[in-house]
DNA sequence: AATGCTTGCAACCGCCTTCGG
DNA sequence: TCCGAAGGCGGTTGCAAGCAT
């Protein structure tokens, strides 16, 4: 590939520019991409990302190596915000739109779940901003913040946690614990440092129901993330698997 | 059959970043 | 350090195909 971009045209004859080739070929071309409908799982993955990443599509088609950006940006816009909205949630929040609580709308604890929800995204959009920030380093398991910093001691445990997966483990974590224990739950992430986030036993319901989350994540090497609480951190853990 | 509307997707556009001279 | 070219990305558009009337 190391041709430039502006001579290909020229000797392939053609009468485009060289970016419109390399779109081409990223998005069309290239023999490792994988075309055609999406799987359950793929639909699943860009869900959950995209709650989590927002429309930053080339990021989420790095959890789908075989996928361009642009195919997967389509099938949002194409296939899954409408399902998203046909669901009653909000496709750019992932939030449940308002209307899609009038059911509980005589519920008095409404006006705290709608705290609660405020909360979540507060802490999603910081969760966005640091990952854009670190997006150069790998993602790793997030560190208990008690714990004292070790940036230069190499990493033993195996790195089998990505992005989403640790994502998954933050949420479903908090939305399958005791809803009065997570009152007190603090993450040790940094981005939710002193960010309680207490969730509605009906929220919780909502979003298992819809994407499955749990609150045990295998990893690819076959370990398990777990999260723990001990009232003052919620600590990572990849344990090895049984 | 003709027309208009909807849908899905490839390609384009514009902006920002990176790279090399 | 500056500057132009190329790369990278997300948003948007254009158009062909399918569908409804």
């Amino acid at each position: 590939m190391a041709m430039e971009a502006g001579a290909l045209p020229l000797k392939a004859g053609l009468e485009r520019c060289g970016k419109s080739c390399r779109i081409r070929w990223i998005n069309y071309l290239r023999p490792d991409i994988k075309r055609g409908k999406f799987s359950l799982q793929e639909e699943h993955t860009i869900i959950q990302l995209h709650a989590l990443l927002g429309n930053m599509w080339s990021a989420i088609a790095t959890h789908l190596p075989k996928r361009a950006d642009n195919e997967i940006k389509n099938y949002w816009n194409t296939h899954l915000k409408k399902r998203l909205t046909k669901m009653g949630i909000d496709p750019i929040t992932h939030k449940p739109k308002t209307d899609a609580l009038g059911s509980a709308a005589a519920n008095p604890n409404d006006d705290v779940n709608l705290s609660h929800m405020a909360q979540w995204e507060s802490a999603r959009l910081e969760a966005e901003a640091r990952l854009v920030r670190d997006s150069k380093v790998p993602i790793l398991p997030p560190q208990n913040h008690l714990a004292a910093p070790s940036s230069s001691a190499p990493t033993t445990k195996p790195q089998c946690l990505d992005v989403l997966k640790a994502w998954q483990g933050v949420v479903s974590g908090l939305f399958t614990f005791n809803v009065d224990s997570i009152q007190s739950l603090t993450s040790t992430l940094n981005f939710m440092e002193n960010t309680t986030l207490p969730m509605s036993s009906s929220s919780v319901g909502m979003l298992n129901d819809n994407f499955g989350w749990n609150s045990s994540i295998p990893c690819e090497s076959g370990d398990i993330l777990k999260v723990d609480d001990d009232n003052s951190a919620c600590e990572w853990k990849c344990l090895e698997k049984p």
